[in-house]
RNA sequence: GCGCCCGUAGCUCAAUGGAUAGAGCAACUGGUUUCUACCCAGUAGGUUGGGGGUUCGAAUCCCUCCGGGCGCGCCA
């Protein structure tokens, strides 16, 4: 029986009451069941009497009083009680509870999928750096955050799109020239221009290629070291990320947006909406039209694009390319965007509620020996992605990244995550999926084949077992509300409980029989429990992106 | 000045308007002749920044004040 079983039970019971005429309500909205905080509360608890009590024009406990008696016949329900302000709690048969295993076993890593979202079209853009520099910190978490988010909304039936949008026009991309450019020629970058030790290492791999470019002056060096350097860069943001385990399937460059007429195209579709117009010898779209805090510069006076001129064709050209949905994933430090972009959204004819979500994510911040790190990308100071899994590896850096809701700010003890202790809580769930591994590598030993052999899930009534199993039960909600929410951090808070509940149980409830004792029912029970175990951690975990070991 | 985000245990952080606000780390006390102790059991730690409001019920929603971060360009 699972949670959402047993709330079709509890709607069901509802159906009756107000079609026996016992109770007046028009339209109940569906129950919710969660499981209690606390476990005396029984396995399942439903505030649904609460909800529908003023639309019966009943007391609460009243309602839940009249529930209670049309679900206790249920067959699959060993208790039911009201409590407090009106709540029902609900204990199941362990007979139901346990068929949860089996149902696990079975669907295999099938197991927390779901079709809710199956009509849905996803693009998910994150991290989109410029091709000037080696990703960083912030970037490093929107990589794994927005992977991971990619990954739930799959596990949500959704077609999702991984993009990067390369910002590869613009005067930063000059100044990325000209600073290689003069480094190549042993001089100092211009004050404006990027300082980063690696900037030193681009020109040297330039000139490598091409020692010809030294002779180079004026534009076409600064051009010619542009393009290589560019190659060179886009080359290392991608290395590192498919090391990083996020693998994009577009890398959309904002050049081509241009080149291929999609910014004109854009252009046409706004004129034709009513929302641009012509002042001060400029081209504006009137975003403050949808909410915006004032109108945006599509066309400058000297007849240059902006940038933000690239931004509504990118998001016309989504739309274009059949996305229901557009995500931007931003940082906080380009939240000023987040009105102007959902105004284009709007300006374009969409529906800014539905077709366009901008999550905005806090930044990182970092201590090493207790004191705050300051990272300027101007110093070349600046921690990398590669920095952080050189120092706490691909699971560790990704996990920790992803364990924490985007909206709220986040300190990374550098110190703490190298020490690689329990600090870092990605070791405790892996080490449950490695601790299983081995528990069913032994049975294996002893020549158990435990599919094979008669569950008998009614045997599964200790305490600790039954709180394994309604964690187990609860995963596929976990991960549909993870993909509803766009909080793939539910998956990893969520893996954490799952792992203690399955070491309270291991510690409460010999699993294999012990020396030459004979193989019992019970020990079969348990060794599916295991396995069902195994299998809802290694999903989660897939989703997270982070290996499932089978040995520690 | 205006706008957005944040403020929860000593530290890092959870909690989809629900019952006694939870974990990990740090501190203290215990537990393994047995399947992986990277584990488990327990103690201690709180005016959820302050104040007001909404309702059966508020860390959560509204108002206000305080504190912190970020952003407010015909730059990209």
């Amino acid at each position: 029986m699972t949670p959402e079983g047993l709330a079709e039970l509890v709607d069901a019971a509802v159906a009756s009451l107000v079609d026996s005429g016992r109770v007046s309500i028009s339209n109940p909205q569906p129950a919710r069941v969660e499981r209690p905080r606390n476990p005396e509360h029984g396995d399942y608890t439903t505030n649904v009497a609460m909800v529908l009590a003023k639309a019966a024009g009943r007391k609460p406990r009243d309602l839940a009083a009249l529930l209670q008696e049309q679900l206790q016949d249920s067959p699959q329900i060993a208790a039911v009680s009201v409590a407090g302000p009106g709540f029902i709690n609900i204990t199941l048969v362990s007979a139901a509870a346990a068929e949860t295993a089996r149902t696990i076993v079975q669907a295999a890593e099938k197991y927390g999928h779901s079709d809710r979202l199956s009509e849905t079209s996803i693009n998910v853009e994150f991290i989109s750096a410029n091709p000037t520099g080696p990703l960083h910190l912030g970037h490093t978490r929107w990589a794994a955050v927005g992977d991971a988010l990619a990954r739930v909304l799959q596990a949500a039936g959704a077609r999702v799109t991984r993009e990067f949008y390369v910002n590869d026009r613009g005067s930063q991309m000059d100044d990325f020239g000209r600073s290689i450019a003069a480094v190549a020629a042993g001089e100092s970058p211009p004050e404006s221009g990027y300082h980063g030790g690696y900037i030193t290492d681009l020109a040297a791999q330039v000139l490598a290629e091409h020692p010809e470019y030294q002779s180079l002056t004026g534009e076409d060096r600064m051009r010619a070291f542009r393009e290589a350097g560019y190659a060179l860069q886009l080359a290392q943001q991608q290395s590192v990320l498919d090391l990083f385990r996020t693998h994009f399937d577009v890398w959309y460059s904002e050049r081509s947006l241009h080149d291929s007429g999609a910014v004109e195209r854009g252009m046409t579709q706004l004129r034709e909406q009513g929302h641009v117009y012509e002042k001060d010898g400029a081209v504006w779209l009137r975003t403050t039209d949808f909410g915006d805090d004032k109108d945006r510069v599509l066309v400058k006076a000297d007849g240059e694009l902006t940038y933000f001129a690239s931004d509504t064709a990118y998001y016309i050209n989504k739309r274009d390319r059949g996305f229901d949905i557009c995500i931007y994933l931003l940082g906080a430090d380009h939240h000023g965007y987040v009105g102007r972009l959902r105004a284009v959204a709007a300006c374009a004819g969409d529906d800014m509620q539905t077709n366009i979500e901008i999550p905005i994510g806090q930044l990182v911040n970092m201590l090493k020996d207790g004191v705050p790190v300051k990272q300027s990308k101007r110093a070349g100071n600046i921690v990398t992605l590669e920095d952080l899994v050189d120092e706490v590896g691909v699971d560790a850096a990704r996990y920790s990244l992803i364990r924490y809701p985007v909206d709220s700010p986040l300190t990374l003890d550098l110190d703490l995550l190298t020490k690689r202790s329990n600090d870092n809580p990605v070791y405790y769930v892996q080490y449950a999926h490695a601790r299983i591994s081995s528990v069913l590598r032994n049975a294996e030993g002893l020549g158990i084949d435990f599919e094979a052999q008669t569950f008998a899930p009614e045997l599964l009534s200790h305490e600790r077992e039954a709180r394994l199993l309604g964690a187990l039960a609860e995963f596929p909600g976990v991960v549909a509300s993870a993909a509803e929410l766009r909080e793939p951090h539910r998956v990893a808070r969520y893996l954490e409980e799952l792992a203690t509940n399955y070491h309270k149980f291991y510690d409460a409830c010999r699993v294999l029989p012990k020396g030459d004792d004979p193989v019992e029912p019970i020990n079969i029970a348990r060794l599916w429990l295991c396995a069902a175990t195994r299998q809802v951690i290694a999903n989660g975990l897939d989703l997270c992106g982070v290996a499932a070991p089978d040995r520690m």
